[in-house]
DNA sequence: ATAATACTCGAACACCTGTTCAGTTGTCAA
DNA sequence: TTGACAACTGAACAGGTGTTCGAGTATTAT
């Protein structure tokens, strides 16, 4: 069967109208509008071509709506901006002091800072459960590639699997750093990310003390300090 | 007069499964629930006692609502989330070949992917404007304590000032770098961001090719490679 | 022309929903 | 006890709101 073309190739004016009116509406009111104030707005007198449009726009993928629910309805291509989650910067991380961990009893957001990451960035379904952020000071972790005023978003942990970065206390060197963890026969190796450093072995009869996984690093490149 | 004390103190316990309550049905249903859903949830039978609790969580400031709109209500100390900011991948940003730059023609949307960054995290007023992203492939941004894979963003620019790290393009060596800029007397110092290195030095007759500034570096840490 | 399709209208319906109000209960102070 | 007050109940009301239906108009293909 022949296709019609008419004006509607694709997207119509009114649809985009439409669309325009529901996010700048949204914008002001918080909420969205209902299908009488759709219709005032774009010149429509009849609330079902209001509802006819709708509909069109929602199987075109760009509105979700929930049917029988006052103002149910939602941009989804505008607006695909994940959520965000706000992870608390319990302090700072450097050589030769433990790093602050999370109280074991959960602890609450009684953080000095918070930094927010959007989740769409996060690895794998780190949801936000009980990360927490660390700033590093000092250029200890650089053979981490990890910079002064770095900030570092870590998951609680006390063991690891192979490749991942951790957060470890060095007993005998009496200082904190992030390594990559791998286990080895005889013990445990860690691995600094910048390969032109040598990793650091640990013997089996040694504790290692891992604190947490890191998940995720940001640099906030202000200016030369 | 005497303060009546009763076991209101502060915030009832049904004045927190409210608030509970509309958080996750507000999660669950993209919308925010009416008067009489959280009736039914928190076992209240009338619908005048919830909009009783309703109008005191306003009161306290941990409610807005807009009256007389169905659901018009929506949590405010939960949600004080900044804005995000959808910045295009724009490609990759690899030694020997010349960076992509945003189009000089407002270009749109068209990247194949991109981050989604937290505004609270943008250093100055860089308000997303054109901020660009790039994915880092191999370790020749090594020295700049960047790593494969990283993600930086930039803001597109042809010079900068002294302090800015920025994207050059060098000629003579045929590679992009990630360097930090100073301008000196006989020319410029492109300082690489790990002390370990040493910087390079252009003379003033060079042309210095400046692509962008680097306004941020997020490095996913998923798995050693 | 004729039929098919897209679009528009107006009105009515039925439910959803916030609001209001008269009244009840329990606690606390005087 | 008495009165004040917060917490609560139940019901009804009025308007908001999505939905549905029958009908009309315009555009296009055949």
């Amino acid at each position: 069967m022949m296709m019609m073309v008419r004006k509607s190739k694709g997207l119509g004016e009114r649809h985009q109208k439409i669309l325009d009116f529901i996010a700048s509406y949204q914008r002001e009111h918080k909420h969205p509008p209902s299908i009488r104030e759709i219709g005032e707005y774009c010149d429509i007198s009849s609330t079902s071509v209001v509802n006819y449009y709708l509909d069109q726009l929602e199987k075109a993928g760009l509105l979700e709506r929930d049917r029988k629910i006052s103002r149910g309805m939602r941009l989804v291509g505008n607006t695909p901006l994940g959520d965000m989650l706000r992870v608390p910067v319990l302090g700072v991380i450097q050589a030769g002091e433990p790093i602050p961990v999370p109280a074991s009893d959960f602890s609450l957001f009684d953080a000095d800072e918070s930094v927010e990451v959007a989740t769409s960035l996060m690895p794998a379904k780190e949801k936000g459960k009980d990360l927490f952020a660390l700033q590093v000071q000092g250029d200890s972790m650089i053979d981490a590639m990890i910079n002064d005023g770095d900030i570092v978003i870590l998951k609680p942990a006390q063991d690891a699997r192979n490749g991942d970065m951790v957060a470890v206390w060095l007993n005998d060197k009496n200082e904190t750093t992030l390594k990559y963890y791998f286990k080895e026969k005889d013990g445990y190796r860690l691995q600094p990310a910048n390969p032109q450093f040598k990793p650091i072995m640990i013997k089996k009869t040694e504790p290692l003390e891992i604190k947490g996984k890191v998940v995720m690093v940001i640099r906030k490149v202000d200016r030369y300090n």
